[in-house]
DNA sequence: CGCTAAAATTAGCCATGCCTAATTTTATTA
DNA sequence: TAATAAAATTAGGCATGGCTAATTTTAGCG
């Protein structure tokens, strides 16, 4: 029995900064079993004094499980997240690389976009991925279009 | 004479918060001749107390000249950077287009990254929305790809 | 096992941007 | 032009998410 109103489903979203942290979570835990605080600062370039703060907070918040100086898991809910955001980042990915940008412009751009864009715009992206990747004269007319803007403005 | 080193063009960007200021200021300008607190508040949702307090720290960042009570105007650095934001607003805009997203989709999905992407991402859209704009049957299978997505999710 | 280095935490601080309530200035209009 | 309404500003506060310095806990090694 629930005595508050809640969403059937929680939310798949939360600040951007919580996004990031959840999803460097995430692939710490798939890659080598744990997440510690060092890595995860190292990762997202901030002080290990900011990652236990917000940690701390995410916990708070019902995203992570944490236990002081014992180490970090997902909850569902945060799971949730950071599986939808890594989804995200990985579609965005394969999109822009569609264009050959370079890899750090790609990844700022991704890392960037991932926290804003609505399900319909990526299932936009995800359409025009899997259409442009079996259109390659096409894609050769866009990059010669990209090519031939950048010259005209110098 | 400079006695202290500046960037030879200074930055086209700000924080997002700041580029917003700077969008509908101009925007309003252009629109009416002046931009007043309340219509900025207005437009971008927000107290009007809000909206002094930031003009002021526009001013002072020398984004805006603003004199209390006065109105305010875009320096020529915040017209450059109101400029950028907007033509990337517009490409954005006229690329979403495309896929027959809602209107309030696609004017919040630009909002969300107009701040957040890199010149060679926004050629390529641009390039990208020319020439998908004269290829109706691809936009088709696109659109088609997309409502199958969709409906396979549920 | 004890020592040391690494990792984690706490405490206290700061900038950004938002808010409400109260006040002041400007604009309108009777 | 005086009163009132609208607009703008000030004052004070709050959440978010960073930081450094100091301290505590854990881990690794002789």
């Amino acid at each position: 029995m629930r005595y508050i109103d809640m969403p059937a489903t929680p939310p798949l979203t939360a600040s951007r900064a919580r996004e990031d942290y959840l999803e460097q979570i995430h692939k710490l835990i798939e890659g080598k079993g744990y997440a510690r605080v060092v890595d995860l600062a190292q990762n997202l370039g901030i002080a290990q004094a900011s990652v236990t703060n917000m940690i701390q907070r995410l916990d708070a918040d019902g995203l992570v499980d944490y236990e002081k100086y014992r180490g970090v898991v997902l909850t569902e809910a945060g799971l949730d997240i950071a599986r939808a955001i890594t989804d995200r980042h990985e579609t965005l990915t394969r999109f822009l690389e569609l264009f050959g940008l370079d890899d750090e412009t790609i990844y700022d751009d991704v890392e960037g976009m991932e926290h804003h864009i609505s399900e319909s715009t990526l299932e936009a992206f995800r359409a025009l991925q899997e259409e442009l990747a079996r259109q390659p004269a096409m894609l050769g007319r866009i990059r010669s279009r990209m090519t031939a803007r950048s010259k005209k403005r110098g």
